[in-house]
DNA sequence: TAAAAATACTCCATAGGTATTTTAT
DNA sequence: ATAAAATACCTATGGAGTATTTTTA
């Protein structure tokens, strides 16, 4: 029942020091974003490299480079840095629980079409709490809530989220985007998947989930995937109003997208897949309660999709 | 990409002074472990709680009780000090590779004849590693491994070992024990589950996890449990050759209980199941690649299982 | 009235500062 | 020549010590 508690060989500033080195790839920067003198952070460099007996940082030549050691230590540094950052964050919310900032990230096809709907009533909600909201590529914002820089974020489930702990917000079908003249743009009937046999499909660029979601639906109905490729759901309905071809949409973006001229809409089967809405955050993350209660009040916010 | 790097309100040593405040229930006693005066420990709790703005302890009557806070807040101080610990033992493996002391976890009902095959080869393959053997049930080896007072443990996979990482040794097929003169115990064929059906079969206490296994085999054949259980398996195997009644046995014990007197041994069909021997340690150990070594030795010393 | 934690103070080790030199492009 | 890291040296904060008082079972 004893856990070893003889002494470390590094403080946790030993360890902000290291990674922002690393970071900075320079002893003078990392000094600066540390808010310290460049000798003073070069000491603890040394004392750290001279107590662990490695040399974690190679600085011949023009710049700072990681040796094979540091590699691996500046990652368990950013882990232990990550803990005991979550244990302060953890102790605010004793103090003083649902108040501070939380900062979210969101994946581009969902950010432009969920924010507007969910923000009021979150705000209601929470009005101590202070959202900062940020949006990237889910790739990006994984590897962000694991280094600590964000709290959670709202993604797509069907994504490789690695090991997340999420709640679901809702499921958002996928919705045919056609050109208003398009032999398939009549009626308001479900389209089935066979039907769009031979079209041109546009998708959106690499590195969106979205891309992959659509791209594995198509894959089924050996659709065609157009050669050109758009960064964004908006421009991507441009490009079918202008009659370049047609896409898939989720139907998330139907309220904004829909209005435009030149364009029709049609839904899938219900029983064709759709994509799931969800927030995710890192394990035993200390904002864990106050994301369940987040993920409850955009879910009220969004009655629920009827698939 | 760049993380969070503002001061934390609490040092590594703090949160050990912590950790051994909730370990001992006493502040002298944490301070003699820790090897500081009372005073200086009592010193730095009171910064803690003060820069964390959360009272950790109850110190009013007798002993020290934790808050609610003080509950949540040192687990996670412990998570801080493993991935602080981690990351110096992750610095001496490449200081030395594969010096130093191995602490393994083993169930009782593996260490007794599984050790004395594979520790010969062990040491042999990794001379300057020092293994040092705990015998616990698996429950508290979990434990421990979490806790890194452990750090690897052999256990059967079937039981519930969290989300530790492993590398199977080999299968571990079930043999039926019976009293010399019982009427299964002519023959050396493979036994059908069926056939035990209607005896009595002693099995292990609660706890440990072959027990568990051997039970699940049972319910299948309506096996009925007789209300004697014993401690451990030479124990069980005494109490069958007394001819109290039938048991089931882990192949590896075959050889060192195979010679009692009035003992029969029979295997069952290879389509029944058995359990898988492994060895497991905490994701990202720093002693993951000598593990992995050490495992293969393992293997190698014990000639895989023919199921 | 003991046993344990808190307080009062003293001290020194070390993280951090400034000024300067060394190194490498 | 210049930018960046290392060195030299000084300062002062705070972690640790001893002695003592306060607390409560």
């Amino acid at each position: 029942m004893d856990m070893d508690l003889s002494p470390l060989p590094v403080t946790l500033r030993q360890l902000q020091y290291v990674v922002a080195v690393a970071e900075a790839r320079s002893f003078s920067r990392a000094a600066a974003t540390c808010h310290v003198s460049q000798p003073s952070l070069s000491a603890q460099i040394a004392e750290v490299e001279s107590s662990l007996g490695v040399r974690l940082f190679e600085r011949d030549r023009a710049g700072v480079l990681l040796t094979p050691a540091g590699e691996v230590l500046v990652e368990r540094a950013r882990r232990v840095l990550v803990e005991a950052r979550d244990l302060a964050q953890a102790a605010m919310r004793f103090v003083d629980p649902l108040v501070g900032n939380l900062r979210i990230g969101v994946i581009p096809t969902i950010a432009p079409y969920l924010l507007p709907e969910v923000m009021p009533p979150l705000r209601e909600a929470f009005p101590r709490l202070t959202l900062l909201w940020t949006e990237e590529k889910t790739d990006e914002l994984v590897a962000r809530l694991g280094r600590g820089e964000l709290d959670a974020a709202l993604v797509a489930l069907e994504a490789d989220l690695g090991d997340l702990e999420h709640q679901v917000l809702f499921r958002d079908p996928f919705v045919v985007a056609l050109p208003k003249g398009h032999r398939l743009a009549k009626g308001k009937s479900p389209l089935r998947l066979e039907d769009l046999a031979g079209e041109q499909v546009l998708l959106l660029d690499d590195g969106h989930c979205f891309r992959d979601q659509a791209l594995s639906l198509c894959a089924r109905a050996r659709v065609e995937e157009a050669d050109f490729r758009a960064t964004s759901l908006p421009t991507l309905v441009q490009m079918v109003t202008a009659g370049v071809g047609v896409t898939l949409l989720p139907r998330l973006a139907v309220p904004a997208e829909s209005g435009r001229a030149n364009l029709a809409l049609r839904p899938l089967p219900s029983s064709a897949p759709g994509r799931t809405v969800a927030l995710a955050w890192r394990h035993r993350s200390p904002f864990g309660d106050a994301l369940r209660a987040l993920a409850a009040t955009m879910r009220k916010a969004r009655p629920v999709s009827r698939a």
